[in-house]
DNA sequence: AACCAGGACGTGA
DNA sequence: TCACGTCATGGT
């Protein structure tokens, strides 16, 4: 077992499954989970069952880019009372109304419009799954947010990197601190097997442990236990 | 009361 | 390419 490897055990065996990518009508809480938020549904990989929910996950990719989840999920709350997490229906939403029912993200006039651009796409997909170069070619869709539509709403294993995933990996020295997005994207894909369950959960399970132990401040020393598995290996 | 949150884009060097 | 400013609200 590789390093890579041997941290995914570690995480999934103190925080177990992380039932992401959390839906708004899914009630249930993850007890374990660091924030107040629901719609997560632990050790259930079948969602997004519906074009709608695939949709919700997709543009909660996008309202929660330099944003928490707990602002995401009152958005995706407001929208939802508007009957709105659905393409054709959004796209009907005059700019004032979407932009009221996104403000608690911030950014709301270059989200909306960027809700807008994607929700175009979307439509013009018509079931089928896009692909990652597809992807980034839309405005307002960068690597993260592609990932994260590929990898929990099309279910295509493709690893996701965040801010959390730099700082976490940077810090035990894994990478260095200018490595590029693709670049730490590789050395996750390179050191497991492309399974969709354990990709999901690995980047969960990273945004779980970094919201605890990894504020943006220089100390790394809060976690000795995650540290300690380096040791030895 | 600063500081920062599950980024991406536009600009100038 | 690359560093830096911009976008904006809301929670510690």
């Amino acid at each position: 077992m590789n390093k890579i490897q041997e941290k995914y055990k570690w995480l999934h065996n103190q925080y177990g499954p992380q039932g992401w990518w959390p839906l708004v009508d899914y009630q249930g809480t993850n007890p374990t989970k660091t924030g107040n938020v629901h719609g997560y549904h632990p050790g259930n990989y079948e969602l997004p069952k519906t074009r709608d929910q695939v949709y919700e996950i997709c543009i909660g990719a996008i309202l929660t880019q330099s944003v928490g989840w707990v602002s995401v999920e009152k958005a995706l709350i407001n929208l939802k009372k508007l009957n709105a997490i659905n393409p054709e229906r959004l796209m009907k939403l005059s700019d004032e109304k979407l932009k009221n029912a996104i403000k608690p993200v911030g950014y709301f006039n270059v989200k909306a419009r960027k809700l807008r651009v994607f929700t175009g796409f979307f439509m013009s997909l018509n079931t089928k799954i896009p692909n990652r170069e597809e992807l980034l070619k839309i405005w307002g869709v960068g690597p993260e947010t592609a990932d994260s539509m590929l990898l929990y709403a099309f279910k295509v294993p493709t690893f996701v990197v965040d801010a959390y995933t730099r700082r976490i990996f940077t810090r035990l020295g894994y990478i260095n601190e200018k490595a590029i997005y693709d670049d730490i994207k590789t050395l996750f894909e390179n050191n497991l097997k492309p399974d969709l369950k354990v990709y999901q959960e690995y980047h969960a399970l990273i945004v779980e442990h970094a919201k605890r132990f990894y504020g943006k401040g220089k100390d790394n020393r809060k976690c000795l236990l995650f540290q300690e598995t380096i040791k030895g290996t």
